[in-house]
DNA sequence: TTAACAGTTCATTTTATCTTGAACTCAACT
DNA sequence: AGTTGAGTTCAAGATAAAATGAACTGTTAA
């Protein structure tokens, strides 16, 4: 095992270091240097994807645009986040995909510039559409399939009864779960923020 | 493509194959083989499993379960689903601990039975505690550290105010979902199955 | 006491997933 | 046309997560 490596709780930060880097070309960016609080905002949104099963970058550009006063382009998000631009468009992508940023209008018109959805409804409708709507419909046609497998080959299925009875039990959970997401986004919903 | 995709396409099946292998010493399994039906009842845990996040072994037991007329044993469900000892040990601890599944009496006394939670609160309840309370409690921590870091330094901090907002912004979102969770546990509790 | 079994643990290996880096497209300037 | 910057794509490398395998801890029964 290789002594040198740095597993896992790899936080954003880099508090003191730094005496060298690649000083200020007066981009005029909002700024280039995030603060602590930050960064720390950002490492909660971090964890709260890798939580959702996202991956982790897609958490850092949306905490860096939670914790931003002022809409960011691409280059600023690689660049502060310390990205590479792939992982920026990437995320971007998925991120916009997913309704949880959005496109903000700003005088620099060369590049986009993004900020991030407030809505906790919408932020999470996107969620749940894509990692739990999605999968639970496409599940819905597999047991549908094996139902109807199971209705018509009869035959040689030992335990028939049994297992239909289960695929029963299936569809009725997945009959609730579908009630279900209507009543969360509702809920979420409720007096907006 | 879309932030989703097909997990690993390995299924469980084998249709043929197997030619080789242990035979039987008359163990008094309940069968040493499953049927078409079974596999795919156990392929629908298996990738519902991956959607929630957790490892595809603890979908195929569990669906091995649900898809089983009697109870089985570690040995069995290690022999069926064709899973290392490990996996299985492993795997079966992490679904007791979620109140997934549960020992049965049965006959055999050396050795564990079990048999699947079959109440769709109870089954999604350990889930949504340890995988969605859990870390929506830890990361109210860090925001409170956050909120009261914040507070009294806020010196050296930019953009106080707006990320004061924001911080609260949080809280107000974590408010929603702490409420939301038990709503969504009687929801799934109703009529129970 | 020993043998045989039931189950656990954990270092390794394997597999799946993210991130990077470099080549590329497309516009807008010059 | 030529250059520059914005953003995309995707193979390949780096990481993280899960499965395996083998050694280990009981426990029961001969």
């Amino acid at each position: 095992m290789p002594p040198d490596q740095q597993a896992g709780s790899e936080r954003l930060s880099d508090p003191g270091a730094s005496s060298k880097g690649r000083e200020p070309r007066g981009t005029a960016s909002p700024r280039n240097r995030l603060s602590d609080t930050q960064m720390a905002i950002i490492d909660v949104f971090s964890g709260a994807a890798v939580q959702l099963g996202l991956p982790k970058s897609i958490g850092q550009i949306y905490g860096l645009l939670y914790a931003s006063p002022e809409p960011l382009a691409f280059r600023e998000i690689s660049a502060l986040l310390e990205i590479s631009a792939g992982s920026a468009s990437q995320g971007i992508r998925l991120l916009r995909d997913l309704g949880a940023i959005k496109p903000a209008e700003v005088a620099d018109n060369r590049s986009e510039h993004f900020v991030p959805e407030l809505s906790l409804r919408r932020l999470l409708g996107g969620v749940l559409k894509t990692r739990v709507q999605g999968p639970l419909d496409s599940g819905a046609e597999e047991i549908e399939a094996i139902s109807a497998r199971l209705g018509k080959a009869g035959a040689n299925e030992p335990d028939a009864a049994f297992l239909k009875g289960r695929i029963d039990s299936i569809k009725t959970w997945h009959r609730k779960a579908t009630l279900m997401l209507p009543l969360l986004r509702t809920f979420l919903g409720s007096q907006d923020t």
